[in-house]
DNA sequence: TCCTTGCCATGATCCACGTCAAGAAAGAGC
DNA sequence: GCTCTTTCTTGACGTGGATCATGGCAAGGA
């Protein structure tokens, strides 16, 4: 595989922002990104008393899987996570990739089981909110219920676009699509919006654009043939924004 | 094409539920099914005086449509809507159909304008529930958002179904599922679960599932052939669910 | 009754992407 | 360091379902 030239390696690894587990809300580097937005100083105290903060999941660890009694959301603190589904002969949909800030377990609300299955892509760890306490806290803070009914309608219409993507879409506007998402939510983490690390398999990154790993790999040779980006293994660099976007039909 | 025998015509319109505009929630025949399911009596008083009981919509008539400003979430009171969403190359993805009961709009909530297109299917009702006010109510009432966030979670949970299907699903088993999840969606609402009205055009049900207009209806000639259904225009009857239920591979 | 329009069915053809196969890289374990 | 395994790449080939094209049928209008 071709190496990387003209580009600075600036990909930083998002697990590696921060595995400590005893920062509290207030002082956590994701604030602005998390559910306490908009919470009372006195409020964010009282929430941060349920805040389970887990130790380190490894690889490949899951962190819940369906059918398991439902009990807690989380919240990415550091890494990443992919959560899939399962039909009844095996075949798997890889329904999301979860990065620090966004909510895992989401769908498992209105049921008291698991809906999907959630595992770490790298060395990750999270924010357990055991949801009982949640909805009990929610009865005094109204401005955490609005968070949460904001953050589940986000993705229901991050999902419908997937819906538009998987139904309508071509393999390149499928692929050019996931790389611009991937590039915008870097981007408000802070991160370089161009140079990134893909913390996900070609299988998985395969798998829920809907492809075959096979596809996935000869896109994006050719992408980088095109010059549209570079890529060396799990390190990717966008070099032509402009043509992506017009690519991936949004 | 073929006519229906050995099949009572049971299929009931949807339409012709309940077009009343004046009943109030506590009298509502879709009581167990909508939102104040679990709300105090006194609550309840409350939230119908929130309520807005709209006109009907014919037809195809649109019931709001993406970036005009979103003020209300609707309930289908009658009748069925498609949503869809519109790539600005003017592709269109069918998100989703809505029956009694069923809200409309949740993808909106956490911005200000919508995020898809609503449109009535045939002649329909809905009622409207003015988002700030619902708000305001919710900080009183704890259980009307819980009811919320289930109603969110379960669509979230729907759509992450939809994922699989469009991802990974072939077209026989794409339409085995969408009459299966049509028929118990029918079954709740105390309608046949075998015998029922498709209020869609062949053309929706082909964008819904990711196919062409074409192997959908091939595939309703098969499926007929194979006394799975029997199919005349709009109205089907399911004639082996066992064999539908394999079929979905779920 | 005829014409128009929209929706649906069905056959013929084509192509984007999947499948199969075979190496090459890259990690993981020791 | 070396082996073993997994992941990724690339080529050759096959196919499911899209596309194109044609015709039927029902509803509505004049």
């Amino acid at each position: 595989m071709a190496q990387l030239d003209n580009v600075t390696p600036l990909f930083k690894d998002l697990a590696k922002i921060e595995h400590d587990q005893n920062v509290a809300c207030h002082d956590c580097s994701l604030y602005r990104l998390c559910l306490p937005l908009g919470l009372h100083n006195s409020d964010l105290v009282k929430l941060d008393t349920i805040i389970k903060r887990s130790n380190n999941y490894k690889r490949n660890q899951p962190l819940f899987s369906a059918d398991k009694q439902f009990l807690s959301l989380f919240v990415v603190r550091s890494g990443s996570f992919k959560t899939t589904i399962t039909a009844n002969d095996g075949r798997e949909q890889v329904t999301g990739f979860y990065f620090p800030g966004e909510f895992i377990g989401l769908d498992a609300i209105h049921q008291n089981v698991y809906q999907s299955n959630a595992e770490a892509l790298e060395t990750s760890s999270v924010c357990e909110l055991p949801y009982e306490q949640m909805q009990e806290f929610g009865k005094e803070m109204p401005q955490l219920q609005i968070q949460m009914l904001t953050r589940l309608s986000k993705e229901l219409s991050n999902d419908k676009g997937l819906m538009l993507l998987l139904g309508k879409k071509t393999a390149d506007e499928k692929l050019a699509s996931f790389l611009l998402s991937l590039s915008k939510r870097f981007q408000v983490r802070g991160f370089s919006a161009t140079n990134f690390h893909l913390s996900m398999s070609r299988g998985d990154i395969a798998n829920h654009l809907g492809l075959a790993v096979e596809t996935v790999s000869r896109l994006f040779s050719r992408f980088q043939d095109d010059q549209l980006i570079n890529i060396a293994g799990k390190s990717i660099s966008l070099r032509d924004m402009e043509k992506l976007e017009v690519l991936c039909g949004e």
